[in-house]
RNA sequence: GGACGGGUGGGUGAGUGGCUAAAACCAGCAGACUGUAAAUCUGCCGCUCCUUGCGGGCUACGGAGGUUCGAAUCCUCCCCCGUCCA
């Protein structure tokens, strides 16, 4: 239960990581499970969408099919209501890690939210939790008094952050000073003081990077293909079971369309035009995250691409020390 | 054939003589983001030149002319679209 002490084997030897990161669509959970069946491994999925349960289709979650072939973790974790943030995700990926490690399986984490990773990796700093409490009063503040208001609380608390953070920016506003109320520090300072990096994992980490034009492409058409593919349905069933209409994961992408197409707000080629256009937006935002990530070695087109998956085969097994043996010829 | 209404930058659409390369919104592009991240927020967005500046030049509001120091805005003719009347 304590978040830093998962157990601690006596120093760790460095053992390899595998990270896939890619904009939704890019084919990230095929190549993923490519490479865990390829190399002894296990799939661990970092996404903040596929965590929740019931919310399959339009999460682009891997099929039970898909997960027969190879054993993934971090799916299905939460019901609905609950709440997750890159905390929570952090503590339950060193778990799911520390297991794999015993059982001298490689992880492959398929990476669709940055900021998960980034937690995983580099850690988190030793910051409060968040407190819905504060955060309702704070926001029920701001709206009675005059736009700004947040933006001018902080600077007092906390200048240097104030000056990173846009007037407009709630979000992070409310946490800096949520951050200052609990701790009692800013949230500078507690940046300063350092966050606790993974260790004991040695990250190799591959992008997917189609062309543009052929991800929007992608992206389309797979929007199309999951309204024929049951997402109405699952929606109707996800309120059916009474799941409460406020639940976070009704929030994402797509759900929150179908259901106003349920509810007769919004005609069917209407949803998926406006899901198209939304998930283009987020891969968008994706790929601006995920180039700044570092070390990463790229690859131009889509991880089910079977030419580029034996690229990245072989590129693996350069770095996993192992013999080049396929029929790409490994070479350097 | 006649009567109205309308044609504005990739789209929707404001603008009725100078403050307009032209509001706003959308799309697009680029970026920020250490605990709701499929979230939240920011910048750019006609072309071009350079000594990158609240800088210069060019092109632009269906077309062609005209009025005016000055026009997307006024006038004339023409073309196209919509509605209505024949």
């Amino acid at each position: 239960m304590d978040e830093n002490s998962i157990v601690s084997p006596p120093a760790p030897a460095s053992m390899p990581l595998v990270v896939i990161v890619g904009a939704t669509a890019s084919g990230k959970s095929a190549l993923g499970i490519l490479l865990a069946q390829r190399f002894g491994g296990e799939v661990v999925s970092c996404d903040s969408t596929q965590v929740y349960r019931g919310f399959d289709v339009g999460t682009a979650k891997p099929t039970p099919k898909e997960r027969a072939i190879v054993p993934h973790h971090l799916l299905d974790i939460l019901e609905p209501h609950e709440v997750f943030t890159a905390g929570d995700y952090r503590r339950r990926a060193l778990e799911v890690l520390s297991d794999l490690r015993s059982r001298s399986r490689l992880p492959v984490l398929t990476v669709g939210t940055g900021l998960y990773l980034r937690a995983l990796l580099e850690g988190l700093a030793d910051a409060p939790l968040r407190s819905e409490e504060l955060r309702a009063r704070l926001r029920a503040r701001a709206e009675r008094r005059a736009p700004g208001h947040l933006h001018r609380l902080l600077a007092k608390m906390d200048p240097e952050s104030a000056a990173r953070i846009g007037p407009r920016d709630t979000s992070k506003l409310v946490r800096a000073i949520e951050v200052c109320v609990l701790a009692g520090k800013t949230i500078t300072e507690l940046h300063k003081a350092g966050r606790h990096r993974l260790e004991g994992f040695r990250p190799i980490k591959i992008g997917l990077m189609p062309a543009r034009a052929d991800l929007y492409e992608r992206i389309e058409q797979r929007t199309v293909e999951m309204m024929d593919h049951g997402w109405p349905k699952e929606v109707r069933a996800l309120i059916a079971r009474g799941t409460p209409a406020d639940a976070k994961p009704f929030s994402f992408i797509g759900y929150r369309e179908v259901r106003a197409h349920l509810e007769g707000k919004l005609d069917l080629p209407n949803a998926a035009k406006a899901i198209q256009q939304a998930t283009r937006r987020y891969a968008k935002r994706q790929l601006t995250w995920f180039r700044k990530e570092s070390d990463v070695r790229w690859f131009e087109g889509f991880g089910d691409d079977p030419a580029m998956s034996r690229e990245v085969l072989s590129h693996i097994e350069k770095e996993l020390g192992l013999a080049s043996t396929g029929a790409a010829g490994g070479s350097s």
